[in-house]
DNA sequence: TGTCACTGGTGATACGTGTCACTATGGTTG
DNA sequence: CAACCATAGTGACACGTATCACCAGTGACA
């Protein structure tokens, strides 16, 4: 008694007696084929156990139906990014691999290069900067979307990169009586970092605050805590817009260490959300994410390019401010405001 | 002029003058191949940019060459343990798929035995617990793999469930003069989890000192924060085994609002290493964990049961302790020994 | 009644690879 | 010199699917 193989589509069709043929166009929903057959075919199928021989059928339509996602190694969030992506694509018929690359942003740029040539993949999502010229709209090599984009001639995709709410945190605290500022930045690749930079900078500005600096330009804690220690003695009372969970974390050890109270001296405003960030003393007030939805609509713009659809639009938005201590007495701006 | 579609390797065949089996025979090294057809072979193939038809390839062997993992949506490390699995399965020649579950351990495993159901995969690997049930060794059904695993029927990929270290903790701590221990437990379906309670429990035992108790449970910081909350007022001085990092800033947390000092009052321990640990305050006494290098074992040992071979050893440790402020002066254990 | 259009379905074929069975060529041995 | 063997290479085929070209039947309409 020997391990029988799979069931294929000849299978089905002997067994539901029609041909070959009328099964695949049942699977595929495409040819002529009445409603009475076609229910029966399923029903056959559904019950022998059929699936469709995925090599098989990419080896016909020339289509590997195969997509590459890119991601870095140290970022945490793109755990629910992937997690969002990978729904989609598989909804959409797609299979998603995953790839990680590290190095500088040649490194990475050359790497999906690679992938692309490689002619393996329909499409390419990545998580990670790569520089513009990596990035295709799939007219003769697969399409390369970036989910953040290293310069301006980018496809970024959007939401991630909206840093409206930097203007929120920023006239909340100056409604508090906060005059002062700080900006600790996030790397300059990342369209999402870029974008909290140049807002921070406009609102400030728009203001009429002070903004004692930009500082920072990378993600780990210890930029946010340096950033800090770099403060003149006489910065307090100082609001210190962080870039992210992190950053700002590595803020609240700064401060600490040089004696400055938080949120009496110094307040501080974080992103992401990060889990930690509700056990901080104090706790941080910071941006939710939706990085799960986020993920999803990177993934929906690539499978619209594939498909030579326009991009679908953003739904509901997926970040809000979470207020916390270390922003002291600001808050949501009142109802009424201006 | 129209896009010219890859080559195949009767292309390779036509330019070298050679048959396409020997193209074959060459890419597989199989057959009996002169060395110098062999390497003329390669250089036309190299040189027209020839990629092997992943798909026909296996159609003809029946292979996907496919493997899948599984992971949780909300384990920040398993981003790195992909890291490292994605590298072996590559160079082994396979390709690996990520699936992202949530839900009870029942609709994990229901999720797992349907990937392997499908046929599409050759081996899947699994980083968040499942039923023992859904585990296989290969035999009939492609081998399931769980880098964390949920009953004892399970194939655990070692390193990560050891938690020898713990008794290093215990050790140092009862040098330094602690009596009283307190654990903040994961969740008993991971490996790790249970290996970290048991070892907790059979160091105390055998070091004489007292235990208040196992509490928590769950992996979320606020696990941690109310374990603290729980403890009875005289509970100080006490020691505080937390299974991982994001617990153990819950109960530093937890330590604040009860205004216990740590590491005055409460000592506390987390595991694996997050960036924050470093930027508490006090900052945090844990275990760094290499997660890639448990990634790429994991994935070894997948691969090594689908070539039928013997499981590869673990390599060098892949832990070792970060001693911080919140164990105050337990430190590493003097030279001298006992 | 002959013709046309339409619906529902079939037969044959090609995609690119790996592998079985086989052949030609020298070299070695009895 | 015949018989044999190992080496190096070839021809033909099958894997399971999607799709092109075709065909039978059925009304509709002039």
């Amino acid at each position: 008694m020997s391990v029988s193989l799979p069931p294929t589509s000849r299978d089905v069709a002997r067994i539901a007696g029609v041909s070959q043929t009328t099964v695949s166009y049942v699977l595929t929903g495409k040819g002529a084929i009445s409603p009475a057959t076609r229910e029966h075919v399923l029903k056959v199928a559904d019950s022998i156990g059929y699936r469709p021989n995925l090599a098989a059928r990419s080896m016909r339509t020339r289509r590997s139906g195969r997509l590459a996602v890119i991601m870095g190694v140290a970022f945490d969030n793109q755990m629910r990014m992937l997690s969002g992506a990978s729904h989609v694509a598989n909804e959409a018929g797609y299979v998603m691999e995953t790839h990680s690359v590290e190095g500088t942003v040649e490194d990475r740029t050359e790497r999906v290069l690679e992938l692309a040539a490689g002619g393996q993949y329909e499409g390419i999502l990545t998580f990670v900067p790569v520089l513009g010229s990596a990035l295709s709209d799939g007219r003769d090599a697969p399409p390369v979307l970036a989910a953040t984009a290293f310069d301006e001639q980018m496809r970024s995709v959007g939401e991630l990169a909206d840093a409206g709410l930097i203007e929120v945190f920023v006239r909340a605290l100056v409604a508090a009586g906060h005059r002062r500022f700080v900006h600790v930045a996030g790397p300059q690749g990342f369209s999402s970092a870029r974008a909290r930079h140049d807002t921070y900078l406009a609102t400030v500005k728009r203001l009429g605050a002070e903004s004692l600096g930009v500082l920072g330009g990378e993600w780990p804690p210890e930029t946010g805590r340096q950033a800090v220690l770099a403060l003149p003695d006489d910065a307090p009372p100082v609001a210190v817009i962080a870039a992210n969970d992190d950053l700002a974390i590595g803020v609240l050890r700064g401060a600490a260490e040089r004696g400055w109270s938080v949120p009496g001296d110094v307040v501080v405003t974080g992103w992401d959300n990060a889990r930690f960030g509700a056990y901080t003393m104090p706790t941080l007030t910071t941006v939710d994410v939706d990085f799960r939805a986020a993920g999803r609509h990177a993934m929906r713009l690539l499978v619209a390019a594939l498909r030579g659809e326009e991009p679908p639009p953003q739904g509901d938005s997926l970040q809000h401010i979470v207020w916390r201590e270390s922003t002291g007495r600001a808050g949501p701006p009142a109802a009424s405001g201006t």
